[in-house]
DNA sequence: GTCTATATGTCGATAGAC
DNA sequence: GTCTATCGACATATAGAC
C-alpha cells in the first residue's frame, strides 16, 4: 500500500543481503515495483534511504534474538539461542556487513546508527551473561562484557567465513566450537 | 621498479582498507603512480586483479599469523597470538572484507580464492589447538577443528564489531573474553 | 610496455509535467 | 505523490599511436 513502505521493506532486504554499496536506488525501484519519481519522493538521497534502513534492520535483530531466547530456562541456554542464530549464515548477518562497506563507514550519519545498533546487541548480551552467572549456568569468574563481546564477535565471524568459504557448516564449527568453551566450564 | 608489481601492491592495500567494489582501477593507478595503459596491459579486467590481490593477502595472513606464533613456548600461548592479531582491527581482516562484498562473491574465481585463504588458515589454527591438547595447555576433550573455527571466528567478528563501532576496544573485548574462556579452563 | 583519446554503460540524482 | 525525460560524473574498459 505505502510506498514508502515498500521501498524500505525492499531496501532492507537488498542492502542485507548484497550490500549497500552493491545495490543501486534502481535495483530497489525494480525490487520494490516503485517508480523512479516516488522513489526519489520519499528518499532524495540514499544515505537517508541506508538511515532507516540500518536502524530498521538493527531493531529487527534485537528482536529476533530476544524472541530466539523467549523462554528458555537458564542464561547459559539463552546465550546458545544466540549462537544458534548464526544458523542461516550464507546470507549474511543484518547488520554485520554494513561494516565492511566503504560507503556506509565513510558517513558519519550511517557509522553511528551502525554503531548503535551493535551496542544495543552487545548490552542484551551482557545483560544475559549476567543472568547466567546468577542461575549458575556459567561458572563465576567471567566478565560479563568481555564474554558478550566474545560470543558476538563469534557470531559476526561465524557469518564472515561461512560466506567466504560458501559453506553453513563453517559456521556451525564456529558456534559450536564456541559452545563448548561455554558448556565444557560448567 | 616493476609496474605490475606496483599495481598488485596497492591494489593489495586499497581492497584491504577501503574494499573490492567500492576502489576503482583510477584509485588503484593513483596511488600506484602507474598510468593507464599500463595498468590495463598487466590487468585487463579488474576481476583478475583481485584474484592475485586475494591470493596474496591470504598468503601475507597466513605468514604473519605464523610470524606472530613464532618462538612460543605452549599451544595456548600462539592461540592467544593468534587473537591479538586483531590489534589493528578498525583497518579490517586482509581478507575479511571480501567475504560481505558483493562482486567478489558473484565471480566463482574470487569466491574460491577467498575460501582458500580461510580454509588454510582454520587449518593452521587446528594443528596449533591439537598442539595445545597434547601439551597440555588446553584441557583435554575439546574439538581441535571446532575450538579453531571459533577462534578464527572471534578474530573475524572482532574486526566486524570494531569497524562497525569505531571503537579498537570493542575488539579487545572480543578477544580478552574469548582468552578467558580457554584460560579459565585450564 | 606505456601513452592519450575515446567508448559504453551505470550511478545517483534533478526537472518539470500531471 | 507519481510519471517520464534528462543530466553530469564516474566505472570499466578499448583503440591505436609510440
Amino acid at each position: 500500500m505505502d510506498n514508502r513502505r515498500r521501498i524500505i521493506d525492499s531496501a532492507k532486504r537488498l542492502f542485507w543481503h548484497h550490500g549497500y554499496s552493491t545495490t543501486s536506488p534502481k535495483q530497489v525501484m525494480a525490487d520494490s515495483g516503485v517508480g523512479q519519481g516516488s522513489f526519489y519522493h520519499h528518499f532524495p538521497t540514499k544515505p537517508g534511504l541506508a538511515q532507516e534502513v540500518i536502524a530498521e534492520n538493527g531493531r529487527d535483530l534485537v528482536a529476533s534474538v530476544r524472541a530466539a531466547m523467549q523462554g528458555l530456562p537458564t542464561g547459559r541456554d539463552r546465550l546458545a539461542a544466540f549462537l544458534a542464530s548464526a544458523g542461516d549464515a550464507l546470507g549474511g548477518c543484518q547488520i554485520g556487513g554494513f561494516a565492511y562497506d566503504a560507503g556506509i563507514l565513510a558517513e558519519t550519519d550511517l557509522r553511528e546508527a551502525l554503531g548503535s545498533a551493535f551496542t544495543e546487541l552487545a548490552g542484551l548480551l551482557t545483560d544475559v551473561v549476567r543472568e547466567a552467572l546468577d542461575d549458575g549456568s556459567l561458572p563465576p569468574g567471567l566478565d560479563p562484557a568481555k564474554t558478550a563481546a566474545a560470543l558476538l564477535a563469534v557470531v559476526e565471524g561465524a557469518f564472515v567465513v561461512a560466506r567466504a568459504t560458501g559453506r553453513q557448516a563453517s559456521a556451525d564449527e564456529a558456534t559450536a566450537g564456541a559452545l563448548a568453551l561455554l558448556v565444557a566450564k560448567g
